[in-house]
DNA sequence: CTGAAAGCGCTAACAT
DNA sequence: ATGTTAGCGCTTTCAG
């Protein structure tokens, strides 16, 4: 009477004695071939590839974890209220945990009910949730990636991580991001190619990496141009609507006003926008706008916004790959082969939210 | 050299084995609790609850999927290219099953790269997933819990199922919804309460059973106070940002426009504000606009938007459980305890986008 | 380089 | 109402 037995298409599926029987060898062969463990001859290993192939053999997670000292199960941590953004990300995690077999879950940690990012971090949630969870790797997405406690709990539990974003730390190498640098070196000079000379950036919170590097890379673009990025030209925003909107704001209010706003993400551009309808400012004849990250809002707002595209389900993607193979090498001793890091292109794209410079301006 | 034996914190998970020492009894009749299978004595049950708690016992789903019929997996098949709205229920899904000790995994289809709904369903591939994923139960989303064919496979492969929105079919009855009826007609009585007589409405698609019962709320409420709904003042969108200018274009165009624009989602109210601001109209002063979901966009545009709020991590998780009780109760034989429809509560969220009808005007 | 044996934690089926 | 037995599919360990 089990709700499966009741399924019409039950067709049990190719075990590894299938595969084995196929092949002509033992299970213990063909469970080396899958794993990737060595020691199988070239010749065994293509036949026991090809028996995988044509009885569709696929390994049971259940017994796998059952036995192995594994788990195939790995946890992101996340703390971001940008569910578009991290659900992105989410996406291309899930697709490659499907393709390599393991198993995805996520927790969101801090109030994350609420719009604003930087919600105290509850770090006895955080080892709690390591400890239980027994995964075998543990996926760090921004902005907890940037959290000096938690990379620290991590490294205490000893447990493979991977982040996204973030910088190379000694303790935890692997890594996956854009050039966050080149990315505001390359707006920067963009809008500077259209005839912006007065520009202001609102930066993301101190502590995002991301953010520190999208912005020294605007100001050396600035600085390459020979312009200059006055202090007053500079507000610090916390990556959301509203304080996006209230940099904004104080911009705008300034005497020289700048020309172009470069929002070190969507979400506060989307803000500046709105600081700008707010004052009559018309974006973009008055006034030029960019983002960062290419998020989903970037193109539910009119004017559609300038941005530097982030390939989020790609490093989604890379970030469970590039674990999974460390933990798999953490087995056999070649943890070494790893590369730690990957680093993703980036790409400008120019919508309706900047234009030339409105001329007779300075 | 498991990479797992090189965590430090490294302590042997509780078995069923430890409760039933704990408790004094057989593992079996540990099983028999855990799986609220009924035929244990009341006393027995709650020295076994306090062990499981003592001990911090959480069943080893690998085992289980192992040994039982079950694969303890949900499987979420999901075409919405709109990745903030669907993220929202999957975080309420995951949430749901990592408490009731299931894993989730999810499929995208069809090619939810773009921006828009609707793009063609691939239905061999939703047969063989189905098939080949051997999970337990299919949560689908909207738009394809829409889908007549998805359905039909659905039901041939006996799948238990449930459907976020949708309306009751004899076949598939689990389902998690609000009254989309009620919530389209608090909608329009709000709009006239604050004085406006030409409404006019941009529908959904209508394949989505939602939409169309948005529209009939809407539609009753003017008509039980006595306004007529011009056929002219009807649209129909695609709940994509793109769609909602296109029709707000459409009906800002007319002579005799309207003063309030209901947009049967947030996303077209966006787009409807979009295109309020290229013809220089002010929303809320001279035109005001609301949508439907209280999305996350909803917040990010300006002026804020004016929505009826969905519940929607209530929903996800809401879905699991529903799916979870029903499979449960499969394998008794008292199936038809479970409630199949689960109608949880809206909220009219009123902010900036909606104002008092401008007087002087019809 | 390959195979045999044992057991992971749980539940279905069969006792009692 | 409870216990016993067997086995799910895989990997670890140990033998060749």
């Amino acid at each position: 009477m089990s709700s499966s037995k009741q399924r019409k298409s039950e067709i049990r599926a190719a075990t590894i004695k299938d595969v084995a029987l196929e092949a002509g060898v033992s299970p213990m062969t063909v469970s080396r071939v899958v794993n990737r463990t060595g020691n199988v001859r070239k010749a065994t290993t293509e036949r026991i590839q090809r028996a995988i192939a044509k009885v569709d053999y696929q390994p049971n997670i259940g017994a796998r974890r059952l036995s192995g000292g594994r788990t195939y199960q790995l946890l992101m941590i996340f703390n971001n209220p940008n569910v578009a953004w991290t659900g992105e990300l989410l996406i291309g995690m899930m697709h490659a945990c499907r393709n390599i077999g393991y198993h995805l879950s996520i927790e969101g940690v801090g109030d994350f009910e609420g719009e604003s990012i930087g919600t105290p971090i509850d770090y006895e949630e955080i080892a709690k949730l390591v400890d239980r969870s027994r995964v075998d790797g543990v996926i760090l997405p921004p902005p907890i990636c940037f959290d000096r406690r938690v990379l620290e709990i991590v490294r205490e539990k000893a447990v493979p991580c991977v982040r996204i974003a973030g910088v190379p730390t000694r303790d935890i190498q692997l890594r996956v991001s854009i050039d966050n640098f080149a990315g505001g070196y390359e707006l920067a000079n963009y809008l500077v190619s259209i005839g912006h000379k007065n520009l202001a950036i609102i930066k993301g919170p101190e502590e995002f990496a991301a953010s520190a590097l999208r912005f020294e890379g605007f100001a050396a673009a600035l600085r390459d141009h020979g312009l200059i990025l006055p202090a007053c030209n500079i507000k610090t925003g916390n990556f959301d609507f509203e304080s996006g909107s209230e940099c904004a704001r104080e911009l705008l209010r300034q005497k020289g006003r700048p020309t172009a706003i470069f929002a070190s993400n969507d979400e506060m551009a989307a803000g500046t926008l709105s600081a700008a309808q707010e004052s009559n400012i018309r974006v973009p004849d008055q006034l030029s706008v960019a983002g960062f990250d290419d998020a989903p809002i970037a193109r539910s707002i009119w004017p559609k916004l300038t941005t530097i595209r982030q390939p989020l389900r790609a490093m989604g993607e890379k970030s469970v790959e590039l674990l999974e193979s460390y933990i798999r090498h953490l087995d056999t001793d070649t943890a070494d082969t790893v590369r730690p890091s990957v680093v993703l292109d980036y790409e400008l794209k120019v919508r309706q939210s900047t234009a030339q410079c409105p001329s007779g301006r300075p």
